[in-house]
DNA sequence: GCTAAAATCGCACGAACGTTCGCATGAGGT
DNA sequence: ACCTCATGCGAACGTTCGTGCGATTTTAGC
C-alpha cells in the first residue's frame, strides 16, 4: 500500500468515526486534521473538497458493512440462515462499541433525507440495494419452501428493517438494555409469521 | 398574546422547519434571521443563546406532536382504537408535506443520540415517554380482554415503534409509494398476533 | 399623549469553517 | 545516489458562525 493510500485510510477511519457522532456536516476537517495530527491542508489534500470527503466516508463505510454483515451472510446456504444471520451481524455493528455514533450510514440516511444533492443519491442507492438485498434472501427462502408461498417479500423487508431501526434507536438514544431482546423476539415472529 | 411572544412564535416555526432538514446544528441564527425578515441580533435576544433555542424547539415541536397526533389518540374509548388513531396520525405527522424533513424529534434522536447534553437528556426523557405511551394503550387493550393475556406490551410498543421508523425511512429518503401500505399492513399483523 | 419597558437593530468581535497556494520534505523507482 | 513526484506543512483568504453591547424604535399601561 502506498503511503498516500495508508494515510488516506487512517484519515477515513476517522472520519467515519466522527461522521458517526457528529453527523456528515457537523464533522469539520479541522477536527479531523487534529485527532489525526496532521495540518489541515495536508488532510484536505487528499480529497480536495468536502464533499469528496463526505463521499468517501459513506463509500468506506457501506464497504466496511458489506464486508461485515452482507458478505458472511450470504454464504449461508439457505435464505432463512441468511437472514438470521445477516440479523445478527447488523445489530452487532449498530450496537458496536468499538465505532461510537452506531451505524454511520443510518445516520446519514437521517441526516440528508431531506437534502437534495449527490450524497443523498448516493444513500437512496444504498439502501434501496440493502432492503433489496434482505428481500431476495427471503425470497430465496419461499423458493426453497421454508417460507410461505406468495409471501410479500418487500412487506417482509419493511418490517425487517423496521426491527433494526427500532433497535437502533432502542440501544444508541435509550441505552434500553433490552433492546436486544426485543429485537431477537420480534424477528422470531416475523419469521413464524413468514412460514405460516 | 405579546408582540414578543408572537414573533417568538413565528421565530419558532421557521427554526423547527430548518431543524427538520438540516439538523438542530445544521439551523443557524443566520439564516434563520434571514427567513423571519429580522436581525440576527434582534432574533438573538428572544433566546439569549443557540442552545436555549435548540431547546426551545424541541419542546415546541413535541408540545405540537402531542396536541396533534397523542392527545386526539387518547380521546378514543378503546386501546385498540387509541393505537390505531396514533398510528395514523403518527404517519401523517412524519409524512406530511407541509412541513419538510419530516419529524423534527425522529431526526434530533439520530442526530444526538450519541453526543451527552442536555438536549439528548431531554429527547430520551421525551421518546421514553413516548414510547410508555404506546405501552399503555396497548396495555388497556389487554385490560378490555381485546388483546391477549399476558402480553408482552414492551415488545408490542418496541416493534409498533419500528413500523414508523420504517416508514419514517422509506417515505423520507427512499420516496417509496408504497410506504403508507407497508406501514399499514405491518400494524394489522402486529395488532393480531396481539390478540391471539 | 407621555413614559417606562420591551423589542429590535447595527456593528463588531473572536473563533471556526472550507479552501488556496507556494514551499519543504521525504519516499520510490532507476 | 540521484532525480522525480507524491505527500505534507504553514500561512493566509473570505465567509459564516454564535455572541455582546449600545443605540434606537416600538409597544403597552397610565
Amino acid at each position: 500500500m502506498n503511503k498516500g493510500a495508508q494515510t488516506r485510510a487512517t484519515i477515513l477511519d476517522q472520519a467515519i468515526a466522527m461522521a458517526s457522532v457528529d453527523g456528515l456536516d457537523g464533522m469539520s476537517i479541522g477536527r479531523l486534521a487534529i485527532v489525526t495530527g496532521m495540518s489541515k491542508s495536508g488532510l484536505f489534500a487528499h480529497f480536495g473538497s468536502k464533499d469528496a470527503l463526505q463521499r468517501a466516508v459513506l463509500e468506506t463505510a457501506a464497504a466496511a458493512l458489506a464486508r461485515s454483515v452482507l458478505d458472511p451472510a450470504q454464504r449461508e446456504s439457505t435464505g432463512e440462515a441468511r437472514l438470521r444471520n445477516f440479523f445478527q451481524r447488523w445489530l452487532d455493528w449498530i450496537g458496536a462499541d468499538e465505532h461510537p455514533g452506531g451505524c454511520p450510514l443510518i445516520s446519514a440516511s437521517v441526516e440528508l433525507s431531506d437534502r437534495p444533492g449527490e450524497l443523498r443519491d448516493f444513500l437512496v442507492d444504498h439502501q434501496e440495494i440493502w432492503i433489496d438485498r434482505i428481500r431476495r434472501m427471503c425470497q430465496k427462502a419461499v423458493v426453497e419452501g421454508n417460507f410461505r408461498d406468495g409471501l410479500d417479500t418487500r412487506q417482509f423487508a419493511f418490517e425487517f428493517h423496521g426491527i433494526g431501526l427500532s433497535f437502533n434507536f432502542a440501544r444508541r438514544l435509550l441505552a434500553d438494555p433490552k433492546a436486544q431482546l426485543h429485537a431477537d423476539t420480534a424477528l422470531e415472529k416475523l419469521i413464524a409469521t413468514a412460514k405460516r
